[in-house]
DNA sequence: TTGTAGGCGTTATCAC
DNA sequence: GTGATAACGCCTACAA
């Protein structure tokens, strides 16, 4: 590889000092438009780009945003990425997503933080790392996002874990529903979805004056070790091949449910005829499935949006108090729930 | 923002010189076992990370590579995603993915691409970007991914396109199908999916001695302009409303299929008891799906490491001559086909 | 309006 | 085995 060209090649190249060069790259004033065509033809003739690890070292800038999620595969974070990366474009800043690699997290989340310094702030969206961990980084813009304790006083925006799934509980049961399963993550007391949306379940339940189960064993309660399309499928199995039917299900996301409607389908349940389901997270396809997907619908734009604006905040003012906040929410009532 | 810590204050704490400190952290050999338990107590006690800029200025690698995508939300990209994380992380490097946004592409990418020189190298999945535009870049180490004429003479790993087209074309054929649905994406003369997957259709058209539609009116070929659900779906509408409905659709890519699907359920057209429906990409929803989609499977695994494959080694001699190669597929054959 | 000096935090090189 | 020195390419501050 040939030697890199700096600015100053482009200086001499153009008879100017590389100051000047520099002004031009950024915009700045004070460049006569003589010097300043001189330049932008010499950048051009030299084939001169920008070192950005040179600015940022300088600056301490680099205009990037990293965005840590769980599993790139997953389409709410695909979507969540997308999102994101508009909103922050508006802003102007960059985004670069990085996949975490759920499950293990910790060490790997831990890692990739350390690492990802080069970034001007932070939006982790994880769900195992012990955030204590996060020490020696209190003075890097970071955003939160999803559940979880927070003992950090980083800035934080929750989804409506249990609001949510109560709603959509309730909805189930207004739907006629008595018998409702429930298919999610395993027990933990630990703060988690998996807690969450049970916990929300429960509400609902309660809400609708169904019996909430209480210790032992639970027979509406299918609990998967990760939040996959097979692990959905394996609980579709199981409830289909139940003593007895139960009325509903609510799948604690949509990937899930759709592992679930899979399932049941292929013991032969019908969904909603023999039986309703309903998800949770509103991810894209929900809408587009046959039959279409019930699901708590999360408003995506405005955590997107929320999430840039927090970090925007507490990169300008890194003493900001950290802010709880938890985003706005609809039930999606569709197809799966008899529409 | 306290002062940043340094490796020459780790240094200094540890009654050592930077040097030694820059030895320890990057595990190079030569540093007795006493010191450098002192200099980690140091590190360790005084917080220091890393300055990954500094780091790069120096040694002109970030240890970074950049995956530029045009969707991060449809989810081909996201599975891309994925695997590509996984298998460059067992070489040492990260991944962080950008969406360019496709449609305009153009400037956007040529944009993206000139910031991305932080970057050690860049994987590109674009659809629209005119590849002459990389002028300037070709010290750079980039691969391709996805259909294009490539001018560049840089690394590129096309799908089979024609091939995969084609043999599930095929496979409609033999499943009884006649009158053979395309829904797609515009009619151009550019080498795109758009092209070379009708290009691929229409031989298998050829192949089952069928007959390929020449010019003019094609009642049979539905054109989409984006690849997205919701084109989908309207094409879905369109078909199910035909005078005589086809025997089978073969619809671009996954996500358009699973939107001709939801459209012809809107319309009470059954897929596969009405209509055989087959996609492209084998998305990890396909599988799930009721009915589970036909898709042609491109090996994904194969891809990514691939990829990663062709940017080190492009890393590692710069003057390489580039390669084409073309990722091997399997018709996966589910319900939406009749199993 | 343009130029000069110095340093951001790290590492390659070579001496000790 | 450890340390001194000199860059890497850019930008802030100030001088001309």
């Amino acid at each position: 590889m040939l030697r890199t060209v700096t600015m100053s090649d482009v200086a001499r190249a153009a008879g100017v000092s590389p100051m000047t060069v520099s002004n031009v790259v950024n915009g700045r004033p004070g460049v006569s438009e003589a010097v300043r065509r001189r330049v932008l033809e010499q950048i051009e003739a030299t084939g001169y780009r920008m070192n950005a690890a040179a600015r940022q070292l300088r600056s301490g800038r680099s205009g990037v945003i990293g965005l840590a999620v769980p599993e790139l595969d997953r389409p709410y974070f695909g979507a969540l990425g997308s999102h994101i990366t508009r909103v922050a474009k508006d802003a102007g800043y960059r985004i670069a997503v990085e996949e975490t690699g759920a499950g293990e997290a910790g060490e790997i989340d831990a890692i990739q933080l350390s690492q990802s310094l080069q970034y001007d702030g932070l939006i982790l969206s994880s769900v195992n790392m012990d955030l204590r961990k996060i020490g020696g980084v209190q003075s890097f813009p970071i955003v939160l996002l999803g559940e979880r304790d927070n003992p950090t006083g980083a800035d934080h925006i929750a989804l409506p874990n249990v609001e949510g799934a109560r709603a959509v509980t309730r909805h189930l049961a207004e739907r006629g529903a008595r018998r409702i399963a429930y298919v999610g993550g395993p027990s933990t007391e630990a703060v988690s979805i998996f807690s969450l949306r049970r916990e929300g379940f429960e509400a609902g339940l309660a809400d609708a004056g169904l019996e909430v189960p209480r210790g032992g064993e639970d027979p509406l309660r299918f609990e998967t070790q990760l939040i996959t399309m097979e692990e959905g499928r394996r609980a579709g199995w199981q409830i289909a091949e139940s003593p007895q039917l139960p009325d509903a299900v609510f799948a604690i996301t949509d990937t899930v449910a759709l592992g679930v409607v899979r399932g049941l389908a292929d013991r032969g349940v019908r969904v909603p005829e023999d039986l309703l389901v309903a998800g949770f997270d509103d991810v894209p396809e929900s809408e587009y499935l046959v039959p279409s997907l019930t699901t708590v619908a999360p408003d995506h734009e405005w955590t997107a949006r929320r999430a840039v604006e927090l970090l925007l905040a507490r990169m300008e003012k890194p003493s900001r108090t950290g802010n709880e906040e938890r985003a706005p929410f609809t039930v999606a009532i569709r197809e799966s729930t008899g529409g």
